[in-house]
DNA sequence: CTACCCTCCGTACCGTGGTACGGAGTCAAG
DNA sequence: CTTGACTCCGTACCACGGTACGGAGGGTAG
């Protein structure tokens, strides 16, 4: 989760036709479009269908199009992965998608779930030894300044 | 965040000395033991000494010696990567540690507090879509499990 | 004293999630 | 028809945070 290199605004931009477009034009959706549409870059959206993420369209040796099923594929993988799933997992939850496999979706699920709340417990631990530390190391305070010590046997046992 | 390899239960074990042990026996931090007081194998250890995070203690080719000090400073690495600094900014942290710099200090402190808060929503918005995943797809629905759509449009604007 | 385990050290490798590069082909606008 | 941007594809490389290996030597229990 750490990327930015193209796309620093891109998503999203509705790509302006000419005033008063009478017809609506339908500008191809490119490798280059889909990612915008996502927020990725080509070389990620390349990646994903690479790892088999994403349906590779057959367009015998020229270049692909794309559609919205594609945008809502690649939007939800990066939702996934904000969620905490890895790819490979997003890979078996694409795979399961309108499947009948109740189960297994919901353990997937369940044991995300826990997980996340395990992670955001952890994190809004680490939140308070912070804060601690933005107070122990205010402006006015007297001494050195210990870091250590902010973190220090404050997190619930794990 | 997913190493467990040696380490299984060894963190914290008080090394049982003999029964009513008179003398403490003061048995030699070496860094294994160090590890295990902090949860991590020894490999790991090596590796923050190498990245410059743990003082290697000088001890002219013999086996080293760790002491409390360097318990705390690794634990303090764990929690710190827990609150989601990286391997770097703790080494600056460590650094500046008992240090007069406020004002970095307060700024790395705040920065991480507000990446800190901003990972939080996020996962918590990841949380409602995976509850939703979990109730569109209980046991006892009817039709396909729409796994994407449980995902769908519910983040917040970012 | 002698096993035997642990330490030290360099170097290589791993999984995850990408990013970069470069040559050749495609395609739309001028 | 040319130009220039974009696509395709393979392959290489990156950062991060470790993990593994193996030989040589240290340290300690019996």
């Amino acid at each position: 989760m750490k990327s930015r290199t193209r796309n620093e605004a891109a998503a999203e931009a509705p790509k302006p036709e000419g005033p008063k477009a009478g017809a609506p034009k339908k500008v191809p959706l490119t490798i280059a479009r889909l990612g915008a549409a996502a927020g990725v870059g080509v070389e990620t959206v390349r990646y994903y269908q690479r790892r088999g993420l994403l349906p590779v369209p057959a367009n015998g040796g020229r270049v692909r199009r794309y559609d919205e099923e594609d945008v809502r594929r690649l939007r939800f993988i990066r939702r996934a992965q904000a969620a905490g799933f890895t790819l490979g997992e997003i890979g078996e939850l694409l795979a399961l998608d309108r499947t009948d496999d109740r189960a297994r979706v919901r353990a997937l699920a369940g044991e995300r779930l826990a997980a996340l709340d395990a992670r955001i417990a952890e994190l809004e631990s680490s939140r308070i030894a912070l804060e601690r530390l933005r107070v122990t190391c205010a402006s006015g305070a007297k001494g050195p300044c210990p870091i250590l010590e902010a973190f220090d046997r404050h997190e619930p046992p794990g």
